[in-house]
RNA sequence: GGCGCCGUAGCCAAGUGGUAAGGCAGAGGUCUGCAAAACCUCGAUUCCCCAGUUCGAAUCUGGGCGGCGCCUCCA
């Protein structure tokens, strides 16, 4: 498999540091509100790595922390009159919730900052030991100069940056890149006893610290959003190798931005969707289908329409998905004929081609046209008179692929109630009686209340609309 | 000022040297009591523009135009 590292700037054959075992690491929320669907694109991105390296056979250790102790935790607890520890509390259950909707696996540590704070503590005093952090009135700072390699992940020279700094310069910093390690505690924070004083870590620390703790010095994976490469990731890079003088992440991923009318999605512009909101309206389903359908480099722009797109799609898919189940509970146990043989044989060949696409840096978008090619064949070549091998064998890979991706994971038959079962029997029967108008009656009073019913050879099947 | 990304049909989007995937929307047809779903057919002689390299370029090089991002918290 091919990923694109963005400390090489280069697609390069990954290879895990411990064979059959990869370890990785995404920068999680801070928890102090739901987050927003430019928030969920990594979550989404990098669950589907992660689902796809354990389908590829590898044990994958994936570690995502929440970040519950930062400025912006503490003006919100302010605000609402809770503890910053009530505050996290919340939204880390907040989280949860849309991340399960969403079809986000558990990682396998999610780690919270205020849990590690004498591991922070002690890696900060390494640092001061080593003579790359200076204290400051009760501040600790790491002093950039002191890491020669500073810069390597963004491509920017540490003169650069300070040309271009927009940074007020902080009293006591040797130089205006030195970012802090340790805050000192002001009026009303919250704070820990530390060999500085009071006070709290700063936000870089963190992510070095849980990372390395649960996944070794050296880890496989590190990703996260374009946004945080600097200054973030070149700060997790200059605290941990300048602490263990061994390379950190071996490979670094960043997914692109959601934009809206062009322009990036944060809270700070305010041109945000929250994820609660979106799924008011939307299967959650729809959402992760629209975060694949583009290579998750590449910018994509969120609107409604787009969204109504990426349904339309995945209802091709769950249709499919529908129509096979539909087949195996009526398809005949017999010989495979010569036709099913080739058909089976062009299943190999679209999940080669699945597998060559998510290999070439997660081409996610590539993927799923795999997969298209492959729901098409099936929907040309089975029906009701295929052999139930044949439909089993389809059933086995789309269930297989869409799975990889999250997706398809509800099961479109569902149980229906004795009043719904008796208007479809009642329908049935006007059919046979070619009483057309109480027949379209009852399935229009059906289709009002979201149940679609279709008339096959095998009989009728009933499809549940989705929200729209 | 430094670093970087993007511009492919009405919309979305792969493809990054060998002659334009896939999806949505639309049109016509098949099937159907009618539908729905599905299937078949139709859509870029062409990939923002110009020049160059090459037997050959959407793909490489140079220039231009347009859009965006990072350099400050941010996924």
């Amino acid at each position: 498999m091919r990923l694109y590292n963005t400390l090489t700037k280069r697609k390069e054959e990954f290879v895990p540091l411990h064979e059959g075992e990869v370890r990785m690491y995404s920068c999680g929320p801070t928890v102090y509100d739901y987050f927003h669907i430019g928030n969920a694109r990594p979550f989404i991105i990098f669950d589907t790595l992660r689902r796809y390296l354990e389908y590829k056979g590898y044990k994958v250790l994936f570690v995502q922390n929440f970040t519950d102790i930062d400025d912006k935790m503490i003006k919100r607890a302010n605000e609402e009159g809770i503890t910053v520890k009530e505050l996290g509390d919340r939204f880390i259950n907040e989280y949860f919730k849309d991340a399960d909707a969403l079809g986000i696996k558990r990682a396998t540590f999610h780690p919270r900052a205020t849990q590690h704070i004498g591991d922070m503590i002690a890696l900060i005093g390494k640092l001061i030991e080593k003579g790359v952090a200076y204290e400051v009135n009760g501040n600790v700072y790491f002093d950039t100069s002191a890491f020669p390699e500073y810069g390597k992940l963004s491509g920017q020279k540490l003169e650069e940056l300070e040309a271009g700094a927009r940074v007020e310069v902080e009293e006591g910093k040797r130089n205006p890149m030195d970012f802090a390690l340790w805050k000192a505690q002001k009026p009303g924070e919250p704070a820990w006893d530390s060999p500085w004083g009071k006070g709290r870590p700063g936000w870089h620390i963190e992510c070095s610290v849980m990372a390395m703790k649960y996944l070794g010095q050296t880890i496989d994976i590190h990703a996260g959003g374009q946004d945080l490469i600097f200054p973030h990731h070149e700060n997790e890079i200059a605290q941990s190798e300048a602490a263990t003088g061994k390379p950190f992440a071996r490979y670094w991923l960043h997914n692109g931005y959601i934009n809206v009318n062009n322009q990036k999605m944060s809270k700070s512009l305010g041109n945000f969707f929250t994820v609660r909101d979106i799924l008011k309206q939307f299967d959650p389903e729809v959402v992760r289908f629209f975060m694949l359908s583009a290579h998750y480099r590449n910018p994509i722009n969120f609107s409604e329409d787009m969204l109504r797109q990426a349904q339309s799609a995945l209802e091709r898919l769950y249709n499919c998905k529908a129509n096979l189940l539909h087949m195996m509970e009526n398809a005949v146990e017999r010989e495979l004929s010569e036709e099913e043989i080739d058909f089976i044989q062009r299943l190999a060949g679209y999940k080669v081609k699945f597998e060559e696409a998510m290999d070439d840096d997660i081409n996610t978008a590539d993927a799923l046209a795999a997969i298209f090619d492959m729901v098409r064949d099936i929907n040309s070549q089975l029906s009701a008179s295929s052999s139930k091998q044949a439909v089993e064998r389809a059933y086995a890979l789309l269930d297989e692929l869409t799975g990889v991706l999250g997706l398809l994971r509800k099961d479109p038959r569902q149980e229906l109630d004795p009043e719904i079962k008796a208007l479809i029997e009642k329908r049935q029967q006007a059919r046979k009686e070619k009483n057309w108008a109480l027949a379209d009656q009852i399935r229009d009073e059906l289709r009002a209340r979201g149940i679609i019913l279709e008339d096959t050879p095998q009989g009728v099947r009933v499809l549940f609309k989705h929200k729209d």
